[in-house]
DNA sequence: TATGAATGAGGGTTCATTCAT
DNA sequence: TATGAATGAACCCTCATTCAT
C-alpha cells in the first residue's frame, strides 16, 4: 500500500464518516420535529436526541429552518416519484387503473415517512414564506397531473364531462384528507390500506349515488 | 334620578364598553394573525393595531393562546352551526339538498370568516395539544354527521353501498381543500362559489365515471 | 386639579423617568465601555452595573453598537463644538490667539468626558464602518478648520509660508498625541492643562530652532 | 552518505520548511488581519487563505492572540531599529539633520509594511493589556530618544529652551497622525513623502510664524 | 380600568481551540 | 507533522408577561 492509497483510505472513510453523520442527525431531526413539532423543537432538543456538540450541529446544517428545508425537500422529492411519470398517451393503461396504482404507491410513501410527513403536513404550513411556494408548487404540480389525467380520460371516453379542475382538486383533497386521517393514528395496516385505497377509488370513480 | 339608577347607568356604560373594547381586541388579533401568522405575530403588533395599551391587552386575555383559542372557539361554532342540526328524519328533505346547502353554507361562512379560517388552517395545526384536541374534535363530530348521514341515505336507498367511514373522509377532504385553495387566492365571487359547490356535490354524488 | 392635568402630570413625570434612566444606562456603559473597552464588554456588564434587567437596555437602545455610536456622536458633537465657530475674517483676532483658546477648550471638554474621549481614541478606530466614517469626518472637519486658519493667516502674514496640509495634520497630531498621553494618566490639573497649553502653542508658533 | 547525515539532511529539509511554513503563515495573517481587522479576522479567514488546515495554524501559534502578538512584536522591533542607534554625542551629526533622517527612515520603514502597520494604528489599542503595554513601551522608548535628543541639542545651543517632554509628545503625534492618514489613502510615493518629510521638519524646527 | 416600563428566561448561532486519526 | 471534524462556552437579542402607578 502506497501512502496515496492510505492517504485515499483515510479519505474516503472520512467522508463516509461525514455523510453518515449528516444522515444521523438529519433523522434524528425529522423524529424530534415530529414529536415536538417545528416551533417547539430547539436545538438542544435536536444535538441532544443525535448525542453531537452544539457546534456540529452547525458544522452540517446552516439553520434550524435549514434542515427543516432540507427534511422537507427531501420528502416532496420523494412524493413528487410516486406520481410524476404516468403515462397518458392512447397505449397507456387505463385511468382508472393508473389512478388506483397512484394512490397505492402514494400511501406506500407516506406510510414509508410516517414521521417526515406528519411535520409536513402539520408544520409546513404557513412557517415561511419559501415553505409556502414548495408546497404551493409540489401540489400545484400533483393538481396539474390529476386534471391532466382526467382531461386525457374525458378525451378517451372514459371519464364524463366534468369540471376537471374542480375535481381534481377534490381528488386530491380527499386522498390528502384520508392521509392525514391514518397518519394521526397509528401506522396503517397493508389490509386497511388497500381496502382505504379501493374505498377511495371506487368513491371518486362512481360517487355515493346508487 | 337617585344616585343608584346613575350608578347602574355608569355601570351598564362602562360594561358595554368593556365589552366592545373585547370585541375589539379580538377582531383586531383575528386581522393580525391572519396577516402574520401566529408565530409571527407578536403581542406588540396587536396592541398597536387596536390601540391599546399592553397591560390592556392582559386585562382582557389572559395570553398570546388564549386570544388564539378564543377565536378558534368562535369560528368551529360560527362552522358547526352551518352543518350541525340537519334532519335525517324520514320527512327530511333527501341528502342530495341536504348536502348541497351545507356545502353552500359552509362555503358562506367561510367566505365570511376568511382571515380566521385562513389561520386556522394554517396555523392552528400543530399549535398545542389543546388546539389539536379541539380540532380533531371538530373535524370528528363533521365525519360522524357525514358518515351517518351516509348511512341514513343507504338505509333509503339513495345511496348505494359504500365505506361510509372512508367516503365521510373524502367528503370532507375534498371540500376542506377546495375551501384551502380559494382562501389563499382572492375573494370568490357567489357565482365561483355557486359553480365550485355544485361541481363538488356533482362530482361527491356521481363521481368521475360517464 | 381636572383629570387630564393629573395625567399630564403623570406623563411628565413618566418621561422625565424614562429620559433620566436613558442617561443613566449611557453614562454607566460610558463608564464600562473605558474601563474594559468595547470588544470586552459585555451587555452583561453593562445592565450589571446599571442595576437593570437585560430587556431594559433593549428598550432604551437598539444594540450594543447602538449606545456605543450614541456615546460617540455625543463625544463629537462636543468636541466639534470647541472647534467650530472661530472667526477667520479680516476683524478676528489673530490666528495665534484663536489657536490657544481653542487649544484650552478641547483640553477642558476632553478632560470632561476623560472616559468617554479614552474610549473613542481606543476602541472607536476600526470597529465598523460607520464609526470609522464619523471619525474620518470629524477629523478632516478639523483638518480643514486648521487649514484654512493657517491659509488666513498666511493671507494676513502672520503665519509664514508653508505646506498647509501636511502642517494642519501635524497640528492636529500634535494635539491629539497630547491628549491621548494625558489621558491614560491620571486626570491632568488645570496648571498642567494650561503648562501643556503653552508649549504646544510655543511649538506649533516658533518650532525648535532657537 | 552515512546514515546520521541522510537524516541531518531530512532533518535540516524539515526544519527549513516548517520555518518556510511558519513565515507563511504569518505573513497570510498580516494580510488577512490588515483586510479585516483584528475581530474580524476569523482563524478559518487566515488558514483559508494560507492553504493549511486547522489545526495546523495551531501547530505553528499558540492562539489568535498569539499571531497577532509575533507580528506586533515584529512590527515594533522593525520600527524601532529606525529610531534607535542615532548618535548623540559632540561628534554627532546636528540634530536636525538626524530628525530628517529619523523620519525618512520611519517613513520607509511604515510604507514597507502598511498591512501591519495600519493593523497595529487601527486594532491594536486596548486589544489586551499586553498589548497595551508593548505599545506603551514602544511609545515610551520613542518619547525618551526624542526628548533625549532635544536635552542633547538644548545643550549644544541648537534647540531654543522649550518643554522637551511636551515637545517631544507633539514631535511624535505630527509625525504618527501624518503616517496614519497616508496608511489610510493608497501608497504615498517617494515624491511624497520627501515632501511630506520635509514639510513636517520644516514645522517642526521653525513653527508656524513668520 | 388603563398604562407602558420593566422583567428575565431562554433561543439560535458563532468560533477559538482541541484531539483522534 | 498535518488534518479537519468535534467541541461547548459565550453572547446578543427577543418578547410574552407582570406590576407599580
Amino acid at each position: 500500500m502506497t501512502q496515496e492509497l492510505t492517504i485515499d483510505g483515510r479519505t474516503r472513510r472520512a467522508k463516509a464518516q461525514r455523510i453518515s453523520r449528516r444522515a444521523h442527525i438529519l433523522s434524528t431531526a425529522e423524529r424530534v420535529f415530529a414529536a415536538k413539532g417545528y416551533h417547539q423543537t430547539r436545538i438542544s432538543d435536536i444535538i441532544r436526541a443525535a448525542g453531537i456538540a452544539r457546534g456540529t450541529f452547525y458544522i452540517y446544517f446552516e439553520s434550524k429552518n435549514g434542515i427543516f428545508h432540507e427534511l422537507l425537500d427531501q420528502l416532496l422529492v420523494e412524493l413528487r416519484a410516486t406520481v410524476v411519470g404516468v403515462e397518458t398517451g392512447p397505449a397507456a393503461p387505463p385511468v382508472a387503473e393508473q389512478l388506483l396504482e397512484t394512490v397505492t404507491r402514494i400511501v406506500r410513501a407516506v406510510e414509508d415517512h410516517r414521521a417526515l410527513t406528519r411535520i409536513i403536513l402539520r408544520e409546513a404550513v404557513g412557517l415561511d414564506a419559501e415553505v409556502d411556494r414548495k408546497l404551493r408548487e409540489f401540489y400545484g404540480s400533483l393538481q396539474l397531473f390529476v386534471s391532466g389525467s382526467l382531461e386525457n380520460g374525458k378525451r378517451l371516453g372514459i371519464v364524463r364531462d366534468l369540471d376537471t379542475d374542480v375535481v381534481a382538486s377534490c381528488i386530491l383533497g380527499s386522498v390528502k384528507y384520508l392521509l392525514e386521517q391514518n397518519l394521526m393514528l397509528g401506522p396503517t395496516s397493508d389490509t386497511d390500506a388497500e381496502r382505504i385505497g379501493r374505498a377511495v377509488l371506487d368513491y371518486n370513480l362512481r360517487g355515493v349515488l346508487p
